[in-house]
DNA sequence: ACCTTTATCTAGACAGCGACAAGATTGGGG
DNA sequence: CCCCAATCTTGTCGCTGTCTAGATAAAGGT
């Protein structure tokens, strides 16, 4: 019963092995560089075997992108469980998070971001999507006091916190900031910055009332 | 000496008749339907002859990049000298610039910001970043009211604007906000977004000393 | 006018890719 | 015990990017 290879055939965990060698591949190499065929090579099965499990290469992606963001989430969440109550503190803690997982992963992230190779229909995928959307707006509603609309696009504020996450590590993974930091110290370089930058915004947030 | 096929050989203009086949290919199809051949198809040449020209695949879509940057900095500065001289309507004029670009243009965007399809190296790319770089500073400078140093990270406010212009853009073309909008009505959508948010921003950039 | 040089483009080959189909192997349920 | 369904292999197809050698045409010197 062990998930260990008891022979050639029925490996016993391959689609989760695929997954996890994919994950590898494109983590270190990048994810141009990722192909079914070396997936299969590096889980030790011939170059057909993943068609099987996850139909074509969009399949395995998606797969992938699934677990992604289930990290990201979890992350998300253990900051601001740790950020205690008061709303602008696990407001903080939450784009902290979001900002943290993006430039620890750029290639994850970038798959996460890339439509084109992962199946957008999935239903996990759109699950956990919703998920990670329902949270926002959550603790965005914390800071405003009020019950927010789920359409993110209804208030500035909560546009706003979300461009600056998404812009703050978009600019750090493509170099236009932070370039010449070796990765090691990039995380940490980044969140001195990012709270620079949420220091400031935090004058917009507090007078809503005009 | 018209830049018509004259003949089979010696097209006359061949080199930029691939970059612009390369570029419909792009902005219609997407970026993973480019392929050399393709583009080569499209010019009425055989499959080798865009590697005479360019090297390779990099070089070609290299090629691309800088001109899509040159088309990026020429509506920027359009946009700034229809905004007067006041530096902050300049500044203004320069972000709803870079966000309408990056809207009208999403496919050329992601070419230019994916550095495993470009060379990082080639000295055209680098000088026209380097352009639009000076420029940006250049205008922040103008509401700072002295000379900023040109390194982006150096001033919380230059951050700011970046994160939130590049943000702003990235949202939209990930599909997180106005997804449900047509295309041809998205740069008006974003642009009324957009100045709402730099709106709510205006209040952290005023007040520059606390 | 001729001939050579050089830039340009063609044509063919090669390995690697994703997808598909057909077959081999294995484990579990009747 | 046997058959079935799930799993994995093997071979094939058209496509790709890149490399090579060769064909063609324009330009320039004499």
């Amino acid at each position: 019963m062990k998930p260990q290879q008891k022979s050639a055939y029925h490996h016993g965990d391959l689609k989760e092995a695929l997954v996890e060698a994919t994950r590898e591949i494109i983590e270190s190499e990048g994810l141009d560089q990722f192909t079914m065929r070396e997936s299969a090579r590096r889980a030790g099965v011939s170059h057909g075997a993943p068609a099987h499990h996850f139909g074509d290469k969009t399949g395995l992606l998606t797969e992938l992108a699934v677990q992604s963001f289930e990290a990201r989430v979890a992350q998300s969440e253990a900051y601001m469980a740790e950020a205690g109550d008061d709303p602008m503190a696990r407001l903080r803690a939450c784009g902290l998070a979001h900002i943290d997982y993006t430039i620890r992963h750029p290639r994850l992230h970038e798959l996460c971001s890339r439509p084109d190779m992962t199946n957008r229909d999935d239903p996990h995928l759109q699950a956990v999507i919703t998920r990670m959307s329902e949270m926002l707006i959550a603790t965005m509603s914390e800071v405003a006091g009020h019950e927010l609309k789920p359409e993110k696009e209804a208030n500035p504020e909560t546009l706003l916190a979300l461009v600056v996450v998404h812009g703050f590590a978009a600019l750090v993974n493509d170099g236009m900031i932070l370039a010449d930091v070796p990765d090691a110290e990039r995380p940490a370089r980044a969140r001195v910055l990012a709270e620079g930058v949420m220091g400031l915004l935090e004058k917009a947030f507090r007078a809503p009332r005009e």
